[in-house]
DNA sequence: ATTACTATGTTGCGAGTAT
DNA sequence: TATACTCGCAACATAGTAA
């Protein structure tokens, strides 16, 4: 193939962008890529034998700019990289779990009812849905999306930490993720809170697949 | 350096994602890359040796995911090539040539003039202003704007062909990089026109250097 | 079927040096 | 100074095959 000379074509690139002519030496750009002066020397000439750079050698140094082939290879990268990058991942996949109880606890705290209807949009169904999910899968689904925080508060008997939620819709209902402060960064189950109970509008079931959407 | 690890990594990245499994062999991998699978094979060793992915062994194949490492690589790569891409040369740089009188004579025409106005948004002064350009500058300059077709048409003496042109600024005047169809691609020399004769107004001389900004 | 070892090609790198 | 040879060595790729 070619990857041995998408570095150098990179540099290239950046010293005079696409078009324009760069006057240089290959001992000036071995110094600065830490390679020889040989390397740059036959990796050039092969360069321009590929049809990825123009080149013209002078008594005291060289001229180069960026052959057609040569920015056909950046723009390919280009584009691949970009589909990696731009791709949100709009679905997340996970296993309902039977609940533990606490989020029905933490739920009906007024101090917190009172910022999921003004910052999320909705009173939540006191209770959440647990949902069991691939840790990966997570960051890729909540890197594209708006944390929006719901601030802690303390009561006479006790601390309740923030929230970040995550606003999602579960089969076309407006809810959230809900990731308690201090969770581990290990945990793999979600809880999820909507303005109804999920589990017997949706006739949910524990082991069930469900899919989230943003 | 890693420089023969990226191909893969990106491979691995399109398949899945940055976040995802993939669940694939060897084999597989080394068939749609056209190497061999002991190529495969050492380099997966080495790229988790490297910190690039993750990958665990199964008698039946491999789960392999992109680790914090590889991460950075590709976006590294990406963030080096979007800067090369999304720079646009926004201002080109020529010398004042001596007209040559033709662009007096078919600016003129009442048919190029309509469009002018229609589509350029000014009445042109009849002539152009001639700027000897870097041939390369020019398409890095031009390939970031946006080209207006003026159309040609046919006298009972000539035939005048269709016009690209191109919004720019010159010293702050509205005009346009004007084309002529069929111009050599070899040409060296770009016609301006402006709503003014923008020799006089802003006192160019030959051999001036203008700066023209898109 | 897998992955990955060993042995053997092949290619790339760079020190020395010619031009 | 410069580019670009030659050539010894190291790195990479692959065929065969073990596990």
């Amino acid at each position: 193939m070619g990857e041995e000379y998408f570095d150098l074509l990179v540099y290239i690139a950046k010293e005079k962008g696409l078009f324009n002519t760069l006057k240089s030496s290959t001992s000036k750009i071995a110094n600065e890529m830490k390679v020889s002066q040989q390397t740059i020397s036959r990796k050039l000439r092969d360069m321009e034998d590929l049809g990825l750079i123009k080149r013209e050698v002078t008594p005291n140094g060289l001229s180069i700019s960026i052959a057609d082939g040569g920015r056909a290879v950046l723009k390919k990268n280009y584009l691949e990289l970009e589909e990696i990058f731009k791709e949100k991942k709009l679905v997340l996949k996970g296993i309902i779990e039977k609940g533990i109880g606490e989020g029905k606890y933490y739920m009906s705290m007024k101090q917190y009812q009172q910022q999921f209807k003004s910052k999320l949009g909705f009173d939540a169904y006191p209770g959440t849905l647990n949902l069991k999910v691939n840790k990966v899968e997570v960051m890729g689904f909540l890197s594209s999306l708006e944390p929006v925080i719901i601030e802690g508060f303390t009561t006479k008997s006790r601390t309740y930490g923030s929230l970040t939620c995550y606003k999602i819709k579960i089969n076309g209902i407006g809810g959230a993720i809900v990731i308690p402060e201090r969770t581990r960064h290990e945990e793999e189950t979600l809880e999820i809170i909507a303005p109804v109970h999920l589990r017997s509008k949706l006739n949910l079931k524990d082991g069930t697949v469900l899919r989230v959407k943003s």
